[in-house]
DNA sequence: CTGACCGAGTGGTCTGACCAGCGGGTCATG
DNA sequence: CATGACCCGCTGGTCAGACCACTCGGTCAG
């Protein structure tokens, strides 16, 4: 029921803040941001919470900092990371469809290299799962379906689906609600190594 | 031929070295770091160098600070982001393997998108890029091929396609050179607005 | 016209101080 | 003995101010 306090510092603050700035395009790409010490003296903080602000815009990849330069706001699109898309959505809802859509592309494939190469401690993992996944209350079986499709990504032993997963997994799409029988499906399918089967069983679930 | 000077400053410097440290599992998840006090002494550098680079590295998911508590190193299977995959496959290049396989996943699905949606503005540049792929040098080819995928991942429209790419395009994987027919083909299923041949054919070139 | 030079403005680093949160220990109180 | 207030030492968070290093544009002698 209670949730944890969320607690901020002021770097974050102003990080989040001048990214939702440069995301929502009010700061166009390609202008100029203020100076250090003047952002620190509008934003009335400490020099060094806009300078740790401004580095993490940079890692980000929104933003290019020069010694004895100007900082340049930089275009999103072509620099920002997959780890850009969880801001990007909460700002703009209609790009869950993005994200669905690149989840869809994503798990069948997993599935795939899942049936290939699980082992049979994995596979009797997601059996188990499956299984439970037949009768439960709504919370507890998003419970487990989240357990499913992170022990499928671990069964992938794919790491570059693993990273990209634990993105999409912040943001909670909450679309689709495949049926027990359609986890029960890929899961015999991944146990009888059947690479085809998997994905397409996965394909199905994410319509 | 000449290629612009590398410079870092001492809290990249800083960065780099912990998240080695943590990506090659010297530093265990879930140990503790020292405090920033006895970093910065360590190293020799100032605090705030330190402070910066501790910040960025729980900002890529790969610490987690607390105030008035110690530091923790995470485990970044769990909680990193696709970034991250760059310095990974740095350390361990046999990841290439995972990061071909996580394209074959993605890449059929943005032609399959861009076959749907894309603009007779953008088709037409996809075709003349094919056209242009037929004979030159391997150098030039190169580069007309990286115009290609960046034009048609901008084709499908995709927000979620476009970030993930411009996270793997960070590495150039090297592998797979696709025939300029390869190129031809694909570009006329998009023109046709062949969502299955667009997809089945970057398939193929995916192998 | 060229190239050395200078100065203003920018980000980069440093020092040292104080504020704020956490955890363990102490100890009076019930 | 259990409890809870309190203190202390540690941690990270914020601050002010100084100086270093780099870039760029203007100046000016050659």
């Amino acid at each position: 029921m209670l949730q944890p306090v969320q607690k901020s510092s002021l770097a974050t603050s102003v990080y989040e803040q001048i990214r939702d700035l440069v995301l929502s395009g009010q700061l166009a790409a390609g202008s100029e941001l203020p100076a250090e010490r003047q952002l620190a003296d509008t934003l009335q903080v400490n020099r060094s919470a806009v300078r740790e602000a401004l580095k993490r815009l940079e890692q980000a990849g929104l933003i290019a900092i020069q010694h004895g330069g100007n900082t340049r706001v930089l275009d999103y699109r072509r620099h920002a990371g997959l780890d850009l898309i969880v801001p990007l959505v909460q700002h703009d809802p209609s790009r869950l469809d993005d994200l669905r859509a690149f989840r869809a592309a994503l798990l069948p494939e997993v599935a795939r290299a899942a049936a290939e190469r699980a082992s049979a401690d994995q596979i009797d993992r997601l059996e188990m799962l499956a299984g439970l996944l037949q009768s439960d209350d709504a919370e507890q079986r998003r419970d487990l379906a989240s357990e499913f499709w992170n022990a499928l990504i671990d069964a992938s032993g794919n790491l570059a689906f693993r990273l990209a997963y634990n993105v999409i997994r912040r943001i909670e799409p909450e679309g689709l609600q495949p049926s027990a029988d359609d986890y029960a499906e890929l899961a015999n399918a991944l146990a009888a190594g059947d690479t085809r089967g998997a994905a397409l069983a996965t394909q199905a679930m994410m319509r």
